[in-house]
DNA sequence: CTATCATAGTGTAGAAGTAACACTATCATG
DNA sequence: CATGATAGTGTTACTTCTACACTATGATAG
């Protein structure tokens, strides 16, 4: 970009594509899946990647990362947060493409609207059980993703962007351990996500086998005030 | 990248250019300083800017960031770490530019190997007293940054980056204080930094005007092992 | 050659936060 | 109305953090 205008000539100027990928993360069944869809073509054909594809030269990357979702999904209106840009020179056979890879976070109620899930060559994947080698580089941006999630569940607020509007505090345990990969004492998480008052109590309840669950909202006026809320011991982090 | 093999057409597809923006920091006098280059042409001439360039088709994302660090210093072997991708439509006037920017942390000794330094469209900025308004989002890639900076302080050993090879606790505390904006307690940094491992003593002193200085060296090998160094309080990071 | 100054580095007590686990609460069902 | 099941609270020992007072070591001045 600051090249001077004498030496920049754009119709000489060889070019990379330029893709967006984007690493789409749900609970279903309590349970942290991802989306990948089968390629049908060379190259990689019959392996599963990650969608994406090439950014439209009127959209910004996270437009074309929104459009990317919609197509696959139908979901619209979700957290979508910039993961990395994967640029090594050979790692799409065709050419040089660079990849701008996205997390997106769609909450559990929302998966009723997804459309393509029932096609054969797109599926949600427990992250427990991915395929043995995806397409491209996405072993790595998945991997990457995987652990960014981990790592910012502990400063942010974004594991609410994966719940239902009204959940139980117990569900929302639940996908931080997902998430984490470890058990979390019920006590202590309790008293962590009230004192936080990123909550906001409702009247409604659930019921089933046992007590009723009180119902919660996320306040997502607080979301930005409180940056870090739960701060774990190293140790427990450090897996 | 997803594209079938039939719809994708190298040819056809209009293609966004790419380039890498390095945003090079180092301490001058103990104090954080950003190298800044003012340009000479259209657009925004005369504005300074992070400086950067396009990327060649056979090198990697890193490798051009490594490439553009070393024209602009001459500095080689430095710590690199990509920030973010900018891509909004209309960031650069002439056509439509997608931008990898990456931070380099120089360590103090290495400034006697810079080059263009004297050159007067090159310049070391102190981050507390930058130029009013930089070419293209520069203003934001470079806030972003230094945002950037000051909170991997906490969880990884990227402080020892800017330091040269021998120095003293209480230099490295300065430092912290530099990127955090916020004085630290002598005795709590003397106690954590101690405590990380991630120092080797030396018998080196350095004599001044009190006691002489022990002077230390960091540990590199221990840099993965230990994540997590500094842990400070939330109220103290939320500023 | 000793007092003083300047900076280096250590000790410690009270406060705050964390982990573990026992305990109580409230509903459905038989 | 007892039992089972899940929801939710209390408590205590322990770890870590903060603030600040304290000691250490060399240079320099008189």
């Amino acid at each position: 970009m600051e090249e001077s205008a004498a030496t920049y000539d754009p119709t000489r100027y060889q070019r990379p594509s330029v893709t967006v990928d984007v690493v789409i993360f749900t609970l279903i069944n309590q349970e942290l899946h991802v989306l990948l869809v089968q390629r049908r073509h060379w190259p990689f054909e019959g392996y599963w990647a990650i969608p994406g594809g090439f950014i439209n030269m009127d959209e910004s990357l996270v437009e074309s990362a929104r459009r990317e979702l919609a197509e696959e999904t139908g979901v619209r209106d979700v957290y979508l947060e910039q993961l990395y840009t994967f640029g090594e020179v050979g790692r799409d056979p065709r050419s040089r493409v660079i990849s701008v890879a996205y997390i997106a976070l769609i909450s559990a109620d929302a998966q009723k609207i997804r459309a393509s899930d029932e096609s054969t060559d797109v599926r949600w994947f427990p992250v427990s059980a991915l395929p043995e080698q995806l397409a491209f580089d996405h072993d790595q941006i998945l991997a990457y993703a995987i652990s960014r999630l981990r790592s910012k569940l502990e400063y942010t607020t974004l594991a609410f962007q994966l719940l239902p509007e009204l959940f139980s505090i117990l569900e929302l345990k639940h996908i931080y351990e997902q998430i984490l990969g470890e058990e979390l004492d019920k006590g202590n998480f309790y008293r962590k996500i009230k004192e936080s008052g990123l909550l906001e109590e409702t009247q409604l309840t659930r019921e089933g086998r046992g007590r009723p669950t009180r119902l919660w909202r996320f306040r997502r006026e607080r979301a930005g005030e409180k940056q870090f809320v739960f701060r774990w011991r190293e140790d427990r982090l450090s897996r």
